[in-house]
DNA sequence: CCTGAATATTGACTGAAGTCAATAAGAAGA
DNA sequence: TCTTCTTATTGACTTCAGTCAATATTCAGG
């Protein structure tokens, strides 16, 4: 379930406060912000984010943490499968980048008045 | 532990994306999104959110969810020690209220290119 | 005070999620 | 193809989080 997927970021039009969300799209949105709800995973989507060309590889990703190597991996794919990031492949190593209409869609749901279509 | 006291916040300098968070801010952070982590939070935070009046009690709410009346409790807890919801007690009633200021800090951090002092 | 109404707390259960060690899989180079 | 480097998967363990039933607490009215 990505963030692409929700409902009321396809229709651009809902910030969070002004109308009762559905059972649909709370679960869907609970998912995106479960993403985020953890902090090797936050700590990972800035690291990858602020980095000069904005992309990491999992080694260089995994030497700034204390956890293995396949956890850091595990919290790659949970932020890719809320298409919060994306990852390319290119010769062994594989390279993570973020996905800016993610941050903005959420930005747009939370920030009342800011709901253009 | 509070969005107030979220050290990047209180700066709100630092959007998301340009930085690397410390272990510090990613765990306070982690914390706050992990308050939006649930279908259930989520629905009852736009609920009051969208309420004429800007405020519901605990019944109210409760009417709206197949969870017992405990459960509805026990979630509006955890928005209030997130600092995202406010609750004052009126007659026998507790009334909740979202606090703007929450969300916008959430947004702008989120939001690359509007961290203003 | 006693009763009734609204909310909170406690304790227990259950399922989800983070972590690791071990191993597999994919790609590049000799 | 064999080896090495990088990443992914599996299975097990443990902690955390959501839920409920039962009970406690707080307040208003009579």
């Amino acid at each position: 379930m990505s963030i692409n997927e929700l409902p009321l970021l396809e229709g651009a039009r809902v910030p969070l406060a002004s109308d009762p969300l559905t059972e649909i799209e709370a679960a869907a949105l609970a998912h995106v912000f479960k993403a985020l709800a953890d902090p090797v995973r936050l700590r990972l989507f800035s690291l990858i984010a602020s980095r000069a060309g904005g992309e990491a590889s999992v080694l260089d990703l995994a030497a700034h943490f204390d956890v293995t190597q396949p956890t850091i991996s595990h919290h790659l794919k949970v932020l890719r499968e809320s298409g919060l990031i994306d990852s390319e492949r290119r010769g062994t190593s594989i390279y993570s980048r973020v996905r800016p209409q993610a941050l903005a869609q959420l930005a747009m749901l939370l920030m009342p008045g800011e709901a253009a279509s």
